[in-house]
This record gives C-alpha cells, structure tokens and sequence, in this order.
DNA sequence: ATCCCGAGGG
DNA sequence: CCCTCTGGAT
C-alpha cells in the first residue's frame, strides 16, 4: 500500500525520466492517432508507426477508408497481426465515424465505445490525448508496473482503471499511464526487469525485493 | 516459449 | 471467467 506522499513521488521520478514525447504512435489527424491505437493491439508501436505512413498515403481521408476494399487495407495493415479483425474494425469505424459523429472522432467515452473495435484503452487514448480530458489507460505496461509497484493486486484492466483512477489526481493520470509504457519498455520489461537502474526502484514493491 | 500501448464474444 | 484473433522480435 503506497501512501498519497509516495504516490506523487513516483509521479515527480517519473516525470523527471520521462519529460515529453509521452505518445509514440506518430499521426496527425485525430482518426489516425484511432486508428494507429487499433492497430497497436498486441503489437509494438515501433511496427504501427512502419506502416501507418504507407497506409495513410494510400488512404488519405476518412471517406477513402469508409470507401476501402478490407482486403486492399489488410495488406498494408499485415506485420501488425489480427489483420483480418482490425482492418475490419478501421474500414467499418470509418463509416461509422461519417455517418453518425459527422466525420469526427468523437468526445466521450460512451461515443467511443460504440465505434467497433474501440475498446476502453482505445478510448481512452482519445479522450486523454485528443481531447485532454482525465483519462487513465490500461495497457499490457499499466498492468504489469501497476502490479509491480504494488499500486494495485490485481489483472482486470477495468478494475485497475478504477483503481488508478482513485489514487492518481485526474490531471495527471493519462500522462502518468503513457510514463509507464514508456518505463516499461525502457527499464521495466516483462522479462528481466533492470530494477538496479530503476529510478522509483525504493517506491516499488517489486523492486525492494529483487 | 513469451511478449508486444486489446477487443469481442461465449 | 475463458477463448480467439496474428505477425514479428527475442
């Protein structure tokens, strides 16, 4: 159990090792950070961001990715695997985007939700990135420090989201869970941890005992 | 064999 | 809760 002192010192730790650059799924329009956040489904964001640029050559706007033969979009969409299932996702997302949010991506979570293949992290995402609004992302990293730390005991990604959401001042959550992806790629992978060069290594459950 | 910024369905 | 969807890297 971490008091509210200990919570905001890990915050500052991470902050300090982690100043920016917090997204690394690089996109400039609003529904290509959604898309790009679909395809990164079980798959690093390294290789999203290897074939976002191609892809979004060959389909410019939304209305030519409502208009996409699936087939066509899973060929530029392959390395990032579940092919089938996200190119589906993107191409029906996009018609749903036009025909019933007016082309945009919408604000709010029951929105977004409603969009296939939007689940809460996806949403979240948005709603953290795009629309800076309190967002806490529950990811494969999330999970695994959160547990570590000792934030939290459990595996159930809503729960956790729950959780986090109560211990983590709301205008610093969605930046503290991209901190995480970030520190769990660098420092806190899911195979040997680097707990010796760990910078919140004294506040994490974890690390006090390896 | 296990993991990567998950989602949907049973 | 469980399972399936999938390629690429380690």
């Amino acid at each position: 159990m971490h008091s509210k002192k200990e919570i905001d010192e890990i915050i500052r730790l991470l902050e300090a090792d982690y100043p920016d650059e917090l997204c690394s799924l690089e996109y400039v329009k609003d529904y290509e950070l959604l898309f790009a956040t679909r395809l990164a489904a079980q798959c690093t964001d390294e290789r999203v961001n290897q074939v976002t640029p191609a892809f979004y050559a060959a389909y410019p706007t939304l209305q030519s990715l409502a208009e996409a033969d699936v087939a066509d979009v899973e060929k530029y969409i392959h390395s990032c695997g579940f092919y089938h299932t996200k190119a589906r996702d993107i191409v029906s997302a996009a018609q749903m985007l036009i025909s019933d949010f007016g082309g945009r991506v919408p604000g709010t979570m029951e929105e977004l939700l409603k969009l296939p293949g939007v689940g809460r992290k996806t949403a979240n995402i948005i709603l953290g990135d795009v629309y800076r609004k309190p967002a806490v992302v529950v990811d494969t990293h999330c999970i695994r420090l959160s547990n570590r730390i000792g934030l939290v005991n459990f595996e159930d990604p809503y729960k956790i989201e729950l959780a986090l959401r109560d211990i983590l001042p709301p205008d610093k959550s969605n930046d503290f869970c991209h901190r995480l992806v970030l520190h769990g790629r660098a420092v806190c992978p899911a195979r040997k941890p680097k707990c010796e060069i760990c910078s919140i290594r004294g506040y994490c459950d974890y690390g006090k005992t390896h």
